[in-house]
RNA sequence: GGGCAAUUAGCUCAGUUGGUUAGAGCGUUGCAUUGACAUUGCAGAGGUCACUGGUUCAAAUCCAGUAUUGCCCACCA
C-alpha cells in the first residue's frame, strides 16, 4: 500500500536513475521517426543552477516529453558554456581573494591561469549536471556538449576561417568598449548604463564656452565642433583655426562643422576626444581628424598630460579642475548634473572607450548567396523572420528583433582575455596565416586574443551535432563534416529554441546569423521566449536578497521537483515576467499530493473489489451517468491538451489538467462513484490523467504509473500519448450530470441556509418534469452526497402556487425547483433580449461568410468554426422563437 | 529621445482572431470532517476589467487619447 502522503524525496532520484539506466533519454539518429530537437541553452560553467535555469529546464522538458510520447524521436542536447569573461573573472578574483595574488595573470602566466580555470570549470560542470537531473530533465546525456570540446572548437575555427575567406571577418582599428579592470574590450550588447550624478563644468575655450563632465580627458582637445546650421556661430567657418590658452599652455584649435552636434545642448559647441568616445571617433573619421590617446589601457594618463602623466583618471579630475580654475578658465559648475555612464555588465567595471586593433564581423557586406540574390548578414537575419521561416513566441518580440538589427553595428569578436577559443590566426614577422590548424613550420605565433563567448554559442544548435570522430579528421571540410554527421542530418534544424527574452539579441539573433550562414540551415523553427522570475515585490532574484530569493536546491527537497515545475509553468505566459513565492509552490505540492491520494483511493477500491489495477481496459461494462459524463469530459480534456501543447500554451493546458483532476475527477466523480465504482473507468481515467500530466510532473506520474500500468506496458515516459475516442463522447450525459450536480448543491445550500444539523437527514421534494428520469436514476447518489431523502414530483402545479424556493417546514421538507418555476414576464424579457443579441450575432457571422475575401483567405479550420457558430446560433434562435410563440 | 508592453478580486495571475452570468490559485468568512487526502471537503463574501471617448446588435477584448508602472534600445560633449 502507498504511504498516506507523497514524499518526492523518496522517489525522485530513483526514478531519474531508472529512466537514465534504461536509456530512454537517448535519441537514435538511425530511425524513420520524425525528429524533434531542442538544444539546451548551455548554462555558464561558473556556478549553480538558479530559478532561471529551472524554468528553462521545466519548459523544455515538457516540450520534449510531449514529443517523445507522441512517438517522435525526441532529442534534447544538454551542455555547458565556457562563458569566457564571466568565468575568467570569477576565477581571477577567487585567486586574488584566496591566495592574495594581486595580478594573477602577470604572476602565474597564461598556462597556469588556464589550468586553474579548467579545474574550476570541471567542478562546476559536475554540479550543474546533477542539478539538471534534479529537475527531472530528460536530456540525452550521451550527447552532452561543452563549448570547448575539441569537435566544437573545430567548428568554431571552421566558421572563422570560412567567414574570413568570404571577407566577412576583418581586423581594424576601431573604438571599442574597453574595461580597464578586466583588461579587455566587450561588445556593445554587454555594455550597461548607470545613471550617476557628476558636476558639469563650463570652460572658456578660446571664444567658445564648452561644457564637460570629464575635464581630465581634455588635454589633447584641438577641435571645436558645432552644428553647420547653428546661427550663433555663423561667423566661424569649417577649418578656421585660432589659438587659445588651455590646460598646459597654448593650443591651436580648428573649427569643425558636423551635424552630430546638438545645438540645443549646452552652448552647442563641444571639443572632441576621438580616442576615447564613440561619437567623437565618428566625427573624427568623417573629417579625417587626428586622434590622440590620452588614457592608457590601465586607465592612467599618458605623457600628453605633462604634469598629470601617470595619474589615474579617477584622481586627475580634481587636480585638472584646480589648475583650470587658477588660470581663470572655469566659468561655472553645475553640481547636480545627471548622466549615464557605461559599465561592463560583467563585473560592473567602468568602460573607457579606446581605439584598438580588433577583429570584427562585417554585418553589411553582401556575401551570402540567397536564392537568386546576394545578401548581407544583416539582411539574412531580417529575411528569415520576415518570411516566417522562424516563428517567435510571443510574436511581439519580432518588432524588438528588427529594431535591434536596424541599430546593429559590426560585431567585435575579439577579447583580450585568455579563457576561450583563441583566434585562429598566426603571425610570423609580417606574415599572417588564417586557418583551422596552425601553419607548418617554426616561428609562428598565434593571435593572443580569444573570441567573444557568443561566437561559439552562436553555432551551438549544430556544433553539438557534429560527429566527434569525424571532427578529428582534418582532411574533411566544414561541408563534409556536416554531410557526414548522422546527428546533424537527422536532428538539424532544431524544432524549438527555448530561452529567456533577455538573450534574444546576445544569442538567438546571433545563432540565426551564424548558423544560417555556416550551414545554410535556419537553426530552429520556433523561438519560445520565457520571462524572468521575480520576487514577490517584483524585484530580480539575486543572491544579495536571500530572504526573498528562491533557490531551487532548497525548494526541491522540500516540495519536490514536480511542484516546482508546475508552479513555474502555470501562470506564466511567454515573454512575460512572473512572480514566484513559496505559497504558490506549496499549492502545487498539494495538487501533487491530491493526485497521489486519488490514486491511492482507486487502488483501495480495486483491492476491495478484487480487481487488479494492471488489468487491461478492454471494455467498460455498464456505464452509469457519472461514468458516461466523466469519459466524455475526458475526451475533451485530451483534445484540449493536444491543442494547447501544439500551440505552446502550457499555462492554460496545465490549468485545465489541474482543474479536471482536482475539481472534476476527485471532487465529483470519485465522490459519486463511492459505493458503485466502475473499476475499468477508474483505471482508464487515472491512466489517462497520468499520461497527460506526465510532461508537467514526470516523477509522481511515473511513480504512480507503476501501480496502474497495464501488464505489457513499460515506463510512462516512453508510453504513448492519449488520443481522444469519439465513441466515448456523450454530451447529453455530461449535461445531465450537471443537473444532478446542481441538484446536490441546491440541497446543500438550503441545508446550510436553514442551519440543519450536519448529521440529520432531510426530505427533499424535487419538482421537475424534464429531469425526473435522470434524477430518479441518480437518486441514490444525490441522497448520499446531499444527505437527504428525495421524492420526485412530476407536476409543477403545486409548486407554482408557492412560486419560490421554499422550505415548507423548518427541518422536514424542502422544495427544489429545477424547471417550471418561471416568472413569465421575466422569462419573455430575457428571451427577447437573447433573440436580439443572436440576430445581431448571426448578422455578423453571415457578413463574414458572405465576404469573399474572408472566405478565400481564412484557413479551413476558421471557416468551419464560423459555420458551426452560424448553425448553433440559428438553432438557438429557432428554439427561442418557438418558446416565445408558445408563451404568447 | 525612440520602441515594446502592462494596468482584471486583498495578493499572484489566466482570459487567442469581439459573443451567454468575467475565471483560477492563495488569502479571507461560515460550516463540515473517524476509511483516499487537514497537503481535506462544502458554501459564501469580494470586480465600474486604470480613466475618457469611439466603432458594434454586442467590448476586459478592436481604435484614439489620458494617467500610472515596468522593460528594451540609443545617448549629448
Amino acid at each position: 500500500m502507498l504511504p498516506k502522503a507523497y514524499n518526492p524525496q523518496d522517489t525522485e532520484d530513483d526514478i531519474y536513475k531508472m529512466w537514465e539506466e534504461n536509456g530512454v533519454f537517448k535519441a537514435d539518429s538511425n530511425t524513420d521517426k520524425e525528429p524533434f530537437t531542442i538544444s539546451m541553452p548551455p548554462p555558464n560553467a561558473t556556478g549553480q543552477l538558479h530559478l532561471g535555469h529551472a524554468v528553462m529546464l521545466a519548459l523544455e522538458d515538457i516540450f520534449i516529453r510531449y514529443a517523445r510520447m507522441q512517438g517522435k524521436e525526441a532529442l534534447w542536447v544538454p551542455g555547458t558554456d565556457h562563458a569566457a569573461i564571466a568565468t575568467e573573472n570569477v576565477v581571477i578574483s577567487k585567486i586574488q581573494k584566496e591566495e592574495g595574488i594581486k595580478r594573477p595573470r602577470e604572476e602565474l602566466g597564461r598556462e597556469e591561469v588556464l589550468r586553474r580555470i579548467q579545474e574550476f570549470v570541471s567542478g562546476s560542470q559536475s554540479t550543474i549536471r546533477s542539478q539538471i537531473r534534479k529537475m527531472g530533465s530528460s536530456c540525452d546525456w550521451s550527447r552532452e556538449a561543452y563549448t570547448m570540446d575539441p569537435s566544437l572548437s573545430r567548428c568554431v575555427n571552421e566558421v572563422f576561417n570560412k567567414m574570413y575567406g568570404d571577407e566577412l571577418i576583418y581586423r581594424g582599428h576601431r573604438i571599442v568598449n574597453w574595461d580597464p579592470n578586466l583588461q579587455t574590450n566587450v561588445s556593445d550588447d554587454e555594455v550597461e548604463y548607470e545613471t550617476v550624478k557628476d558636476p558639469f563644468y563650463w570652460f572658456q575655450y578660446g571664444p567658445f564656452q564648452i561644457g564637460t563632465v570629464r575635464p581630465e580627458t581634455k588635454f589633447g582637445d584641438k577641435y571645436v565642433v558645432m552644428h553647420p546650421d547653428d546661427e550663433r556661430y555663423k561667423e566661424y567657418k569649417h577649418g578656421d583655426t585660432f589659438e587659445c590658452e588651455w590646460i598646459n599652455g597654448k593650443v591651436v584649435a580648428t573649427v569643425i562643422k558636423d551635424e552630430a552636434v546638438d545645438p540645443e545642448f549646452g552652448s552647442g559647441v563641444m571639443t572632441i576626444t576621438p580616442w576615447h568616445d564613440h561619437t567623437d571617433f565618428e566625427i573624427a573619421e568623417r573629417h579625417g581628424l587626428e586622434k590622440q590617446q590620452i588614457i592608457d589601457f590601465d586607465g592612467k594618463l599618458l605623457d600628453c598630460a605633462y604634469e598629470f602623466a601617470g595619474m589615474h583618471i579617477k584622481d586627475a579630475r580634481e587636480k585638472v579642475i584646480q589648475k583650470l580654475d587658477k588660470k581663470g578658465l572655469i566659468i561655472k559648475v553645475d553640481e547636480s548634473y545627471e548622466h549615464a555612464i557605461a559599465v561592463n555588465s560583467r563585473g560592473k567595471g567602468k568602460i573607457e572607450p579606446q581605439i584598438r586593433e580588433q577583429w570584427f564581423i562585417d554585418v553589411n557586406r553582401k556575401a551570402i548567396p540567397w536564392n537568386s540574390e546576394t545578401l548581407s548578414l544583416k539582411e539574412v537575419m531580417q529575411k528569415v523572420i520576415r518570411e516566417k521561416n522562424i516563428t517567435i513566441v510571443p510574436e511581439r518580440f519580432e518588432k524588438t528583433y528588427f529594431h535591434w538589427i536596424d541599430n546593429l553595428r559590426d560585431w567585435c569578436i575579439s577579447r583580450q582575455i585568455w579563457w576561450g577559443h583563441r583566434i585562429p590566426v598566426w603571425y610570423k614577422g609580417d606574415e599572417k596565416y588564417v586557418g583551422v590548424q596552425p601553419p607548418d613550420g617554426d616561428g609562428w605565433e598565434q593571435d593572443s586574443d580569444t573570441l567573444d563567448t557568443w561566437f561559439s554559442s552562436a553555432i551551438w544548435t549544430w556544433s553539438t551535432l557534429i560527429d566527434k570522430d569525424k571532427a578529428q579528421d582534418m582532411s574533411l571540410s566544414l561541408q563534409d563534416l556536416l554531410d557526414q554527421s548522422p546527428d546533424f542530418q537527422k536532428f538539424h534544424p532544431t524544432s524549438v529554441m527555448e530561452t529567456g527574452y533577455d538573450i534574444l539579441f546576445f544569442w538567438v539573433a546571433r545563432m540565426i546569423l551564424m548558423t544560417t550562414y555556416a550551414t545554410g540551415q535556419i537553426p530552429f523553427e520556433t523561438v519560445y521566449l520565457h520571462g524572468m522570475i521575480r520576487t514577490r515585490d517584483g524585484k530580480k532574484m539575486s543572491k544579495s536578497h536571500p530572504e526573498t530569493c528562491i533557490d531551487p536546491l532548497e525548494i526541491i527537497p522540500k516540495y519536490g521537483a514536480d511542484a516546482l515545475r508546475m508552479s513555474m509553468i502555470v501562470g506564466q505566459s511567454p515573454g512575460n515576467d512572473q512572480k514566484l513565492f513559496e505559497e504558490k509552490i506549496a499549492g502545487y505540492r498539494n495538487f501533487i499530493n491530491k493526485l497521489w491520494n486519488a490514486s491511492r483511493f482507486v487502488l483501495m477500491q480495486c483491492e476491495d473489489a478484487g480487481v487488479d489495477p494492471h488489468n487491461p481496459v478492454d471494455s467498460f461494462g455498464d456505464l452509469s451517468l457519472a461514468d458516461r459524463a466523466l469519459l466524455s469530459a475526458l475526451q475533451d480534456l485530451i483534445d484540449d491538451c493536444a491543442k494547447g501543447m501544439n500551440k505552446y500554451r502550457l499555462s492554460e493546458t496545465g490549468e485545465k489538467l489541474y482543474s479536471f483532476t482536482w475539481d472534476y475527477f476527485c471532487d465529483w466523480y470519485l465522490e459519486i462513484s463511492k459505493g458503485q465504482a466502475n473499476h475499468a473507468v477508474l483505471i482508464h481515467t487515472i491512466r489517462t490523467i497520468l499520461k497527460l500530466l506526465h510532461p508537467y510532473c514526470p516523477f509522481v506520474t511515473e511513480e504512480l504509473w507503476s501501480q496502474f500500468k497495464p501488464l505489457d506496458a513499460s515506463m510512462l515516459i516512453s508510453d504513448v500519448w492519449p488520443v481522444s475516442d469519439d465513441s466515448l463522447r456523450d454530451q447529453d450525459s455530461f449535461n445531465a450530470l450537471q443537473v444532478v450536480v446542481d441538484c446536490i448543491s441546491s440541497v446543500r445550500k438550503l441545508r446550510s441556509e436553514q442551519s440543519i444539523e450536519p448529521g440529520k437527514t432531510v426530505q427533499v421534494q424535487i419538482f421537475t418534469k424534464k429531469f425526473s428520469k435522470i434524477i430518479s436514476s441518480e437518486a441514490s447518489s444525490i441522497q448520499r452526497l446531499a444527505k437527504c431523502e428525495i421524492s420526485i414530483v412530476g407536476s409543477t402545479k403545486e409548486l407554482e402556487k408557492k412560486n419560490s424556493v421554499t422550505a415548507i417546514s423548518k427541518d422536514i421538507e424542502i422544495c427544489i425547483p429545477l424547471e417550471g418555476l418561471i416568472d413569465l414576464d421575466k422569462e419573455r424579457e430575457k428571451l427577447e433580449k437573447e433573440q436580439k443579441q443572436l440576430e445581431g450575432f448571426l448578422k455578423g457571422v453571415m457578413a463574414k461568410l458572405n465576404n469573399k475575401k474572408f472566405v478565400d483567405n481564412a484557413p479551413a479550420e476558421v471557416l468551419e468554426k464560423e459555420k458551426a457558430k452560424k448553425e448553433t446560433a440559428e438553432g438557438k434562435l429557432k428554439k427561442i422563437s418557438e418558446r416565445l410563440s408558445a408563451m404568447a
